[in-house]
DNA sequence: TCGGCAGGGGCA
DNA sequence: TATATGCCCCTGCCGA
C-alpha cells in the first residue's frame, strides 16, 4: 500500500493507493472499523466513451474527507471484489456527476445502475440547484475542481495540472493519457484520492448553500430521479444502421468534394475561412452589408442564401441572378456538416452492437434543460431525413414520438395567468387562430396568423422589432406594430413580464420557479428573466412526465428527450397504444392551464417522422 | 501540440 | 431605453 500525505484545506488527509492483495484485506479492515455511513466514490477509466468496446475501468476510490483508497479495480480478483462490496453495502455514496460513474460501474459489471441509484448523492445536482451559472456568467460553475477551488480549497485543482504535465512527460496527450497512464504514477493515484476527499468536502458546503437558499429536499429528490430515469436511456442507446451510415457518409463527403471543388474556381481554398469567402465574393462585385461583432465582414447562411438568391427552403426566389460561389459554399458547408457532426459522430460514437448511447445531461443548461452530446442528436437536422434514417429499431418495433403542444407559450399563459390566453388555451381553441383574432379581427389573413405566431414566440423571448424583423425578413414597422398588437391582446404578459423584472431586482437578480429551481439574472438583462422561466418551467412539466412515466413503467419504452418530445420505441404491434398511454402521461394542467400532448408512430426508422420516401425505408 | 477565440450552423 | 433564449460541435487561425 503506498500511502501519501496530502494538505487539504489546512488539514494533512491521506490518501491510500492499495497494491496488493493485503492491501485489499487492510481495507476491508478499515471499512468493518468504521462502518461509513456515507462514502465518496469516483472512478478512473480510459476515456469518457463508456459503451465502446475497449473502453476500461481502470480505478474505484472511495473515501471521506480525511481518508481516501483508491483501489486498481483493472487488476480485479480481490480489487473488484472490494470496489463491489463498497458499490453495493456502502448506505450512502456521494458522487460528482453520478450519472458517469454509475454507468460505468453498471456497464463494467460492477453493480446495476437501478441497484445504486437510490442511495447516490451527487454533488454536481446539489452545485446546479445552488447556482447554475457558468463560471463565465459570473457564478463558479459546476465542474469538481473549481467548486473544489471555491469551496475547499483554493489549491486543489493543482493535481490536475500536474497530471496534465505527467501525460506529457510520458509522451501522452489528454486524450491518450487516461488510457496509458501506469496505474503505479505517484500523480495519478494522488490525483484520484483527491478526488474522492474534495467530493466528500464539497457535500456539506453545498448542503448549506441549499439550504440557506431555501432550495426544497422535493427539488433534489426530482433531480436524482432524473438523472437516474436519464441514465437508464443512456445506457439502452439506439440502434444504428451502419451500412446505411457509411454510405451516407460516402455520398455527404463526395457532396462536399463536389461543392469544395466549385468554390475553389472563385479562389475559395477553406470553406470555413469567412474572410477568403468575404473577399472571393467582394472580388465578384458583390456588396456586403453585415459585419459581426468584431468587425469583420458577415458571410453566414443567411447573407450566403440572399446572394445565391435562395429562400430558407433552399428553394430560387427569382429575385436576383445567383452567385455561384456563394450557392457552392452553402452547399459544401452543410454536407460537411452533416457529415462530421452527425453521420460520422454516429460511426464513431458505436458500441460493439451497433448502437449509440449518446450522453443525457439532465441539467445540461442553466435553465435545467437537458442537453445530449455524444453524438448530439439533440441537433439532427429535422427539415431532412437523411441523418435521422440512420437510427432504426429493433426487428419488430418500430419508433414512436410523444410531444407537447406549443408548451412554451402555454407555459408563459400558465404563469403570467394572462385570462384571455389561458382561457382560449383552456377552451382548446387553436392559439395561433385566436390570437390573431385579438390582433387583426375574424378576417385575420394568413399572413397575419404567421405574425401572431411570431409574436407569441417573440414575447416569450423578449425579442425586439428591429430582431424579429431580421429573423423574419419582414420590415420593422411591421414587426413593431405586430408587437403592439400583440400586447394590447394580451396585456396580462406585459404586465407580468415587468412584474417579474421588478421582482428579481429587489431580490438581488435572482427568480425562483414553481418547482423551486433558482435562477440568477445578469443585473443588465433582466429581461431575459421571462424566456428563463418559461423554459426552465416547460423543462420541469417533462421532466414530471418522466417521473410519472417511470412511476408506470413506461420508462423502458424510451430513448431519448428533446427538449418538448420523448422518443421511444416498442413492439411495432403495441406501438400505438403504448404511444398514447405515454401521451396521456405525459398530459397535464399547469396552474389551470392544460398542456396537451400529440403521439405519432414513426415506423422502423426515426426518420419516419420526417419525410422518409418509401425507397429508403430499411428492408423489413 | 494544445488551448482559446471567432465565426458559423444544427436543434427546441 | 431596449435587449431573442438555451445548448453541442465543427474549422480556421493565432499564440504559447
Amino acid at each position: 500500500m503506498k500511502t501519501y500525505r496530502h494538505p487539504l484545506a489546512g488539514d494533512v488527509t491521506t490518501i491510500h493507493a492499495l497494491e496488493t492483495p493485503d492491501d485489499a484485506r487492510e481495507a476491508r479492515e478499515w471499512l468493518s472499523e468504521h462502518q461509513p455511513r456515507s462514502l465518496a466514490l469516483d472512478t478512473e477509466t480510459s476515456g469518457l466513451d463508456t459503451f465502446n468496446p475497449g473502453h476500461q475501468l481502470r480505478t474505484v476510490q472511495y473515501g471521506t474527507g480525511d481518508v481516501a483508497f483508491v483501489v486498481p479495480f483493472e487488476r480485479g480478483g480481490a480489487f473488484a471484489d472490494l470496489a463491489r462490496t463498497v458499490v453495493t453495502r456502502c448506505p450512502e455514496l456521494v458522487i460528482h456527476n453520478a450519472a458517469y460513474d454509475l454507468l460505468v460501474l453498471d456497464r463494467h459489471g460492477v453493480a446495476p445502475l437501478e441497484a445504486v441509484a437510490p442511495r447516490v448523492r451527487d454533488t454536481k445536482i446539489l452545485a446546479h440547484l445552488c447556482d447554475s451559472r457558468q463560471d463565465f456568467e459570473g457564478g463558479i460553475g459546476i465542474s469538481l475542481k473549481p467548486l473544489s477551488a471555491w469551496y475547499v480549497d483554493p489549491a486543489a485543482p493543482d493535481t490536475q495540472a500536474g497530471l496534465t504535465a505527467v501525460f506529457r512527460s510520458r509522451g501522452l496527450t489528454k486524450a491518450t493519457g487516461w488510457a496509458g497512464i501506469p496505474y503505479q504514477d505517484e500523480t495519478y493515484q494522488r490525483y484520484a484520492g483527491l478526488d474522492v476527499l474534495l467530493t466528500a468536502r464539497l457535500r456539506p458546503y453545498l448542503e448549506r448553500e441549499l439550504e440557506r437558499h431555501g432550495i426544497p429536499d422535493t427539488l433534489v429528490e426530482f433531480e436524482h430521479q432524473l438523472m437516474t430515469i436519464c441514465a437508464a436511456m443512456e445506457r439502452r442507446g439506439m440502434l444504428l444502421d451502419v451500412p446505411y451510415t457509411e454510405g451516407l457518409v460516402d455520398r455527404l463527403a463526395a457532396d462536399t468534394q463536389r461543392h469544395t471543388e466549385r468554390a475553389a474556381r472563385y479562389g475559395v481554398e477553406n470553406l470555413n475561412s469567412t474572410a477568403q469567402v468575404a473577399q472571393a465574393l467582394l472580388g465578384m462585385g458583390e456588396e456586403l452589408v453585415d459585419r459581426t461583432p468584431s468587425g469583420a465582414w458577415k458571410v453566414d447562411k443567411g447573407v450566403l442564401l440572399d446572394l445565391a438568391d435562395l429562400d430558407d427552403q433552399w428553394q430560387p426566389r427569382g429575385t436576383r441572378r445567383p452567385n455561384p460561389l456563394a450557392d457552392a459554399v452553402l452547399r459544401a458547408k452543410r454536407a460537411a456538416k452533416w457529415r462530421n457532426s452527425y453521420a460520422v459522430a454516429m460511426l464513431d460514437n458505436r458500441d460493439a452492437h451497433d448502437r449509440i448511447h449518446p450522453k443525457i445531461n439532465t441539467l445540461g443548461a442553466k435553465t435545467g434543460r437537458a442537453s445530449v452530446s455524444d453524438p448530439p442528436l439533440q441537433q439532427l437536422p429535422s427539415k431532412g431525413w437523411e441523418i435521422r434514417r440512420a437510427i432504426v429499431a429493433e426487428p419488430g418495433n418500430v419508433y414512436f414520438s410523444v410531444d407537447q403542444s406549443s408548451v412554451e407559450l402555454v407555459v408563459l399563459a400558465a404563469l403570467s395567468q394572462e385570462p384571455r390566453m389561458c382561457q382560449a388555451i383552456r377552451d382548446g381553441r387553436n392559439l395561433h387562430d385566436f390570437t390573431a383574432t385579438l390582433m387583426f379581427g375574424d378576417a385575420f389573413t394568413k399572413h397575419q396568423r404567421s405574425l401572431a405566431k411570431i409574436a407569441g414566440l417573440g414575447t416569450s423571448y423578449q425579442g425586439g422589432a428591429a430582431t424579429l424583423a431580421k429573423m423574419t425578413g419582414m420590415p420593422e414597422n411591421v414587426m413593431r406594430d405586430t408587437l403592439q398588437r400583440y400586447a394590447r391582446a394580451y396585456p396580462g404578459v406585459k404586465r407580468w413580464a415587468r412584474g417579474l423584472q421588478s421582482h428579481a431586482l429587489s431580490n438581488g437578480c435572482e427568480i425562483r420557479t414553481p418547482s423551486g429551481r433558482r435562477l440568477v439574472l445578469d443585473r443588465d438583462r433582466l429581461y431575459k428573466g421571462v424566456a428563463y422561466l418559461c423554459q426552465s418551467t416547460a423543462r420541469d412539466t417533462m421532466g414530471q412526465a418522466l417521473i410519472d412515466l417511470q412511476e408506470k413503467g413506461l420508462t423502458r419504452y424510451l430513448n431519448l428527450w428533446v427538449h418538448d418530445e420523448v422518443l421511444g420505441t416498442a413492439p411495432k404491434a403495441e406501438a400505438a397504444e403504448i404511444a398514447q398511454e405515454v401521451a396521456e402521461t405525459v398530459r397535464m394542467e399547469l396552474f389551470g392551464v392544460p398542456i396537451g400532448t400529440d403521439a405519432e408512430v414513426y415506423g422502423k426508422t426515426w426518420a419516419g417522422g420526417y419525410g422518409l420516401p418509401e425507397d429508403w425505408a430499411p428492408a423489413a
